[in-house]
DNA sequence: CGGTACGTTGAGTCATATCAACCATAGTGG
DNA sequence: CCACTATGGTTGATATGACTCAACGTACCG
């Protein structure tokens, strides 16, 4: 992990335009983070924590793409949730007091802030409105995490497929020429919907020849998007 | 809902001493609690909020008990939660202020204090243990509801069943014969697997001939929890 | 006594997992 | 430079878990 030049992102100039969790912290609590956070550079497959360890603080991601997943049986990854710039990571650990519950790596060269744990504990002391917010957003991702249970448990693979490929519009966008801006591998896409990577390569192409989506090895054009809404019963 | 001789709870005897996420409340606080809140009686079927709507507060369970489940395709439901004494709900939908994500119905007969948003707000505001004792308390589901998403993922509906099983039975407790303290119909227990009613029943009667189990009814009676625990490939 | 909700069982079907073989690509080391 | 290996992608054949549909039993309730 050599780091020539690296470029150390300020707080003040990072998170708090973002509109993220950060923004209702004053300048001199932004000031801090700045100061004891830890710039950390990752490169495609590096882990950031495993699941089961403890961990002394949380992640603000900078740039780049992480993964989130739980390992079950035999090993198999479940995806649960994507990061990017400026998504936090690993603080459900750290405010639950648990060892982590997940395990998160690297899908795209990322640049990352470590900030330890008690700066966090700090902020929901003494700053309610950054407390509200952290509440906030730690509700609205369990009432995500509810819906999806409701999805997997009810939905047919194919209907979460194009479910999930939605969500990736959504969350990551499509490029001017319609490609969506993450690309994963199939595997990767089997453990977020949930299912066999043949599965998932079977109901690609069948999306394929269906014209509704373009393939271009990893690569994903979206072609019909509504379609796709309308297969995944999704309406959000 | 005609109510004789209603015996009202008072919070003092009630929450505090239960260890709940109320156990950092300030006497005044707790006080305010008491004078605000409004308590009310439920029987088996009643809904106190439902999916989509606005609630402006929160309820916390004095005895009895409330599933909280998601309506899917078709209407059927994906239970997510159950919430017995002690326990609060919907304060996911005040914290995150969106509306209900879920609808909350009595299972078992039910008084339940609800307490306005403002105090809930409030208190997060000034006293800051209990903002983290809250925090701790969302963190936790959230990894709960991570969890569970893993396991309807990979899982067979067999593991799962058994899985639910020996939750049902932390959560609920058996009495002195062995029999599970919730009686649930079988389509209720489906909707917490995530399968069909007729799935559940034919799982129940393998596990009564392999000897797991016992039935009479609604009444589980555990006869081998062990082997459950291994079926469930649950180390919890 | 009929109605409604719940429970049970059997039979047939289908979506999805599993297993296996094969190809493409890229990185590695001798 | 070429085998060698690892990783990812694809396709086909086969197996099967679980759902659906349908019929029927049971029990409680007004």
């Amino acid at each position: 992990m050599k780091q020539k030049e690296v470029y150390i992102p300020f707080c003040d100039h990072c998170a708090v335009q973002r509109n993220s969790v950060f923004k209702n912290l004053t300048k001199e609590e932004i000031e801090l983070i700045n100061f004891e956070k830890e710039f950390r550079i990752y490169k495609r497959g590096d882990v950031l924590y495993n699941e089961g360890s403890r961990i002394s603080g949380f992640y603000c991601v900078n740039r780049g793409i992480i993964k989130v997943f739980k390992t079950g049986i035999d090993g198999k990854e479940q995806i649960i949730r994507f990061a990017k710039s400026g998504d936090i990571i690993a603080y459900r650990s750290v405010l639950s007091n648990e060892p982590a519950c997940t395990t998160a790596k690297v899908i795209e060269d990322a640049g990352v802030c470590f900030i330890p744990s008690g700066l966090l504990y700090k902020f929901i002391k003494d700053n309610s409105s950054f407390s509200m917010d952290m509440m906030k957003l730690t509700c609205h991702e369990l009432g995500e995490a509810n819906a999806y249970i409701t999805d997997i448990a009810q939905k047919t693979v194919r209907e979460r497929l194009a479910e999930i490929i939605i969500h990736l519009i959504n969350d990551f966008d499509i490029d001017s020429e319609g490609y969506l801006q993450i690309s994963l591998t199939r595997e990767e896409l089997a453990n977020i919907v949930g299912t066999a990577t043949e599965s998932v390569i079977r109901l690609l192409s069948e999306f394929k020849s269906d014209k509704l989506i373009e393939l271009n090895g990893r690569k994903i054009k979206i072609i019909n998007q509504k379609m796709l809404e309308k297969i995944s019963n999704f309406f959000g």
